[in-house]
DNA sequence: ACACCCCATATTGTATACAATTCAAAACAC
DNA sequence: GTGTTTTGAATTGTATACAATATGGGGTGT
């Protein structure tokens, strides 16, 4: 289902392969990632390894030391979760506060087709699947901020627990749960209110 | 000074150069950076340029858009600075509070040898340099952290703000200011109050 | 004159070949 | 036997050549 695109940009289903394999543990941590076998397996040179490799490690799934290799970088420490919770809260309000004003019907459908696919994965369970779909529809928001960079800097924090989120839906919990929350928000946001809608916003970041 | 050298790791040299050139304004915004043109100016291949064009799109100095090249990104806006300044404030408060236990001599002098360069860069109204070991003093701090990935979102967000390192020191005020205030931080650090010394840290930033 | 399509050119993405570096194991002196 | 040196394979860094793609201008039809 990949070998009639593009044969250009490569380097983005490496990528999200790659990381998917870590997420989910099939990628141990400290295990090294060889430019050659990688190369090897996805059919490709090392030219678009090398891409990818780069961008995991700016995502810090990765740490790579000079001439020396790149190998899977170790989950961040509970202290380093509680320190990017603020941050995220911080960074995703002032992206919310950004573009509140000028969201129309096509910003709420947008979510809702997410959400519509979130509620699939939670009745299927499919915590890999409701991971990235939180992950997706908290970035739609940031994304639409008109402020370049703002982007960038929540992809640098949200990456940093990516498998923690992972983590948090595999505890007990009625997964729908997860997907209620996020209808709540977009129903507020709905409705106008700007405050409202950071405050529901920021307190399903945790 | 530069021929001489490992050969290897041009990519950092390179990513010096063009960063210097774009913050003191020698590059303008929205200037192409093509390959081509970079790769013959530096006598290099343009394997080394795009390493470099990625690290420095990594710290949001310029945007690439896939087939289509590399532009000079403009500067953050004054509200993206804003948001910026309390997230370094939470970030390097953490960094802090994570490595005070444990600083010896070897720290101080380290710090201490910064601000003697502070001090000169100062006295000689050197702007440009007075930034950049602004930068590396706090920069410093961070990377003393034993948190792995806690470097990389600080660079991120400090990036973004480089190019404004360099006008707030060009205001008439007097350059020793900033060099005094260094001097007062590691001072507190050396008396190993914790909670004065993030307040004078923090007190730093803006 | 104006809109549309096509094509040439410039530029990035990829593949392959080579150089430089690192790490560890083997050879060696003591 | 132990510490040191050297040599080699494994790996990343760089150079060059080719393929794919986007952008702009000219041609053509109306």
């Amino acid at each position: 289902m990949s070998q009639i695109e593009p044969a250009q940009d490569q380097k983005l289903e490496i990528v999200d392969l790659l990381r998917m394999e870590i997420i989910t543990g099939r990628i141990k941590e400290g295990m090294p990632l060889r430019e050659v076998s990688l190369a090897e397996r996805f059919q490709v040179s090392r030219a678009p390894i090398r891409e990818a490799l780069k961008q995991l490690a700016h995502e810090g799934m990765v740490e790579s030391k000079p001439n020396c290799g790149v190998r899977v970088a170790p989950a961040s420490s509970d202290s380093m979760q509680e320190l990017i919770i603020p941050l995220r809260q911080t960074v995703e309000s002032f992206a919310l506060k950004s573009i509140f004003a000028d969201l129309n019907e096509t910003d709420f459908a947008e979510w809702e087709a997410i959400l519509d696919e979130m509620k699939i994965a939670c009745e299927a369970h499919h915590y890999v699947q409701l991971a990235e779909l939180d992950i997706k529809f908290h970035q739609s928001i940031v994304a639409k901020s008109p402020e370049q960079g703002l982007i960038s800097i929540w992809i640098t924090l949200v990456s940093r627990l990516r498998r923690h989120f992972l983590a948090g839906f595999q505890q007990p919990h009625d997964p729908l749960k997860i997907y209620y929350e996020h209808v709540a928000i977009v129903a507020m946001f709905r409705t106008g209110k700007l405050e409202a809608s950071v405050q529901a916003l920021i307190s399903n970041i945790d």
